[in-house]
DNA sequence: ACGAGTTATAAGGTTTGCCTTATAATAGAC
DNA sequence: GTCTATTATAAGGCAAACCTTATAACTCGT
């Protein structure tokens, strides 16, 4: 567990480079900055401080990634997230769409011991309301297969695992249409030249078709579950 | 439900303000620069901006008060901090003597939606673990009345109501002679030049005896009991 | 009524995290 | 290979909260 003195911004910095996919290739500081909505010269100023503090590393023109220290301190940060996002919909009841914003301004006012005490008083979930899965104490997390919605083919079914990013835009714009995580689907038509699908939402022919862009589409992440067409 | 943007260093001075007795009389800015552990000159600072933005009221030479939207703002930050202690203590079974400081970190990234959430979820509380009021949504306290232990004559009994204030350092040492809310007292002997009071903790003649100084016992809240002797 | 201690203001400085504008360097597409 | 879009750096600024040092104004106890 690294517990440095870190501030907000570093944490959202770190987060931010960590849900760009920083742990595996570079990410582009300019991905980074958009993402914050923040200029690019901000982004680049802060990624030099965290080079200096070696919480990640910089490929020149490339972009950055994380070094052990800054994956584990961006996953302590997820962690808290995450698991406060359980606890305000779980316990709190406050809206499926809204908790991940909520939990953002508490997660960096979270000591360890809360956030321990609160995994524990959760029963240690894997994964938080919107299917993402929650970083051990260690700053450890599984990889995941990364299928998603877009990839499916017609007449395949899947299970939602996970949506990603969660803005609440787009998880409210799903959660109307059913679309969460553990809702089985199929997927009827895929109409062409990059066009939406139409998905049946449940397992009973009488569910309503939901119809969805493929953009949209990409950010929903699947398990794939036979169809009956397999 | 006063709701405007303001910054962690507002809501912790006008926090401390409220605190050191700014609804009622003027607080000197000394007292709160010594509070916040800050210098004369800054807290100074601070208060003309507060001021600015009606807040407090300013009385040269004399303190700082607080207007209504100040009070209501201090208590909303108070509301949270404490319903937070509860959930720390009574949820998370976190330590007693630290959940204050605990709370204080979250207090300050806490919406209203997730206050209200809380408060309905701990079924409303009207005191913190420590004993002191949580103030209503709208920022209203009661007033309670003003008897201290270290006004408790000999042979008087009391139930200790709450500490104030609520030190991390003061708590683990009351806590540990069994002087917690709730905890009901008898004032066995006086030390004269205002020396140590020596207390039976209990009702039970078997209780250890407990040796206070008045300076400690003055922040320690009684509600009054009908002793043997009276 | 004075002097000690508190309180107020002025002036100048620091850090953090942001901004804009401008220029230089590079990568990747054609 | 050149050109465009991205990326990097330099330079200068801003706002919030702090700081120190110095001076001025006031209160209150004796």
């Amino acid at each position: 567990m690294i517990e440095s003195a870190s501030s907000e911004s570093v944490e959202m910095y770190l987060k931010t480079v960590a849900e760009l996919g920083g742990e595996h290739g570079p990410v582009p500081i300019g991905r980074v900055a958009e993402r914050m909505g923040v200029s690019p010269v901000s982004a680049n100023e802060m990624m030099k401080r965290l080079g200096e503090q070696r919480l990640i590393q910089h490929q020149m023109y490339k972009g950055v990634s994380l070094t052990g220290d800054g994956r584990r301190l961006a996953n302590s940060v997820i962690r808290r997230q995450r698991l406060w996002e359980c606890f305000l919909v779980d316990h709190l009841k406050l809206d499926w769409a809204r908790v991940h914003d909520l939990a953002c301004d508490l997660e960096h006012a979270t000591a360890t011991e809360v956030t321990e005490a609160l995994a524990q008083y959760l029963g240690n979930p894997s994964r938080c309301p919107h299917g993402n899965p929650i970083p051990d104490r260690d700053g450890e997390v599984g990889q995941e297969n990364d299928l998603t919605l877009s990839r499916l083919k017609v007449g395949q079914s899947g299970r939602i695992r996970a949506i990603v990013p969660e803005s609440s835009d787009l998880l409210a714009y799903l959660a109307e249409r059913g679309l969460i995580p553990g809702q089985s689907l199929t997927v009827l038509e895929a109409a062409p030249l990059k066009g939406p699908l139409t998905l049946r939402v449940g397992d009973s022919q009488e569910e309503p078709q939901v119809a969805l862009g493929l953009a949209l589409a990409e950010l929903v992440q699947i398990d794939r579950v036979e169809g009956k067409s397999d």
